[in-house]
DNA sequence: ATGTGTGAATCGGTTCACAGCC
DNA sequence: GGCTGTGAACCGATTCACACAT
């Protein structure tokens, strides 16, 4: 349904909300939430800007597409707006995660608190290593790779977490899919595809250094070495 | 001077070349290892699309930006543009960095030995925490952020990484900019600002999750819950 | 007076389609 | 004949600027 960068959806939607504003959500709901902690009542889209590191006139254009939420001269109601967002990113209720990998990557993501706390509880890491299933990482614990349809069942886990070495990462992508995963993360250096009705998307900290590093070089330089 | 999708540079450049291809080439140099493995001496557009999990006209676009290195007729020579993508990538030399926060994700990035070995070799963790100050995650010592100036300048550290606590990050990244640092990548779930000429990236796993939450809930009953 | 909501203009990026070279 | 390199057409997203509501 949405692969890196390209959403292929259904037609028939109540409000079509563009890909970009999606991934901006998570920002305007954190701004929220520090906005509802110091007690303001209502806020402009500049200063929801401020917060989120974008321009007011996105904000404004993505919140349209939400409904018309704010007051012309006022500005918008935190507390109601945060509830909206809330909702419009599926925050309702929990969605369970299994983290398949239970390598230095799978363990941190499984300690790293966040997950859980935010809506996201781990209820298990996967893997095919004899020696590790059994063992907990944190609360959470490590079961083998096949029991993954039965977790995916009895916790109606609708995301799946990829930790895995590259090699293995399609194969346990299409896995979980099988299961009746319905959305991927991958963490993986490595191509991985889904049906269109499923979700994935990618982070990848060998890219990230990279893209740096080529901006980086430029910056400093780039210019004089101009060998080929 | 590159800030989380918005690109700012100094007008005159050899080429200049678009953002969107700079995040792709590290899929390319990846695919181009892969088939330099497989001892395959040419490679068509499409090939590389396919391993690089996009198509082969962009392929073509993104590759023209950084000179006509294919043949008409025939496709590119894997190791020659293997070596002319690594070059654009600044993989000429080693690109040390630090670590901002040993904490559990600081330390699985340290340990993750992805880094070092592809050309990013991890100085060490900082941390304010004076009990974890002069332990080793692995080989990587952990020094007080105190030490971050030395460190940069004995090593001549050009990226930082923040694995803060997002109280700490700006401060920290503040820190980083004034120590010489020139791109970060940042880990915090926090908006952290730094000066035009030094570039910024983010990972954030936790809006990642939400993003995924939004498509599935839509996927699955979003139709049926017109509630207000 | 103030600040939202949104058409219109603009921009960056993708895709198309084919001329040009092997 | 096959495949690259690239203008042109297209598309999504951003920014502008102002009408409208309070």
């Amino acid at each position: 349904m949405h692969e890196g960068g390209t959403l292929r959806r259904v037609p028939d939607e109540p409000r079509r909300i563009p890909e970009a504003t999606v991934a901006r959500l998570p920002l305007y709901l954190r701004s929220l939430v520090t906005l509802a902690d110091e007690r303001e009542a209502t806020c402009s889209s500049e200063r929801l800007a401020d917060l989120a590191g974008v321009n007011a006139a996105k904000v404004r254009k993505d919140l349209s597409y939400l409904g018309s939420y704010g007051t012309r001269g006022v500005g918008y109601d935190v507390e109601f707006l945060l509830h909206q967002v809330s909702r419009a990113l599926g925050l309702t209720h929990d969605w369970p995660v299994v983290i398949a990998g239970a390598g230095n990557l799978g363990r941190a993501l499984a300690n790293y608190g966040g997950f859980t706390s935010r809506g996201f509880p781990v209820v298990a890491l996967v893997d095919t290593d004899e020696s590790k299933v059994g063992e907990k990482v944190g609360t959470t614990p490590v079961r083998h790779l096949d029991d993954l349809e039965a977790l995916v069942k009895e916790h109606h886990v609708a995301i799946g977490v990829l930790a895995t070495p590259s090699g293995a990462a399609q194969e346990v992508a299409d896995r979980m899919v099988s299961a009746g995963i319905g959305s991927v993360l991958n963490f993986a250096p490595a191509v991985v595809t889904v049906p269109d009705e499923v979700s994935i998307r990618k982070v990848d900290l060998a890219s990230e250094l990279l893209i740096l590093s080529f901006y980086q070089q430029r910056q400093a330089g780039g210019l004089t070495d101009l060998t080929g």
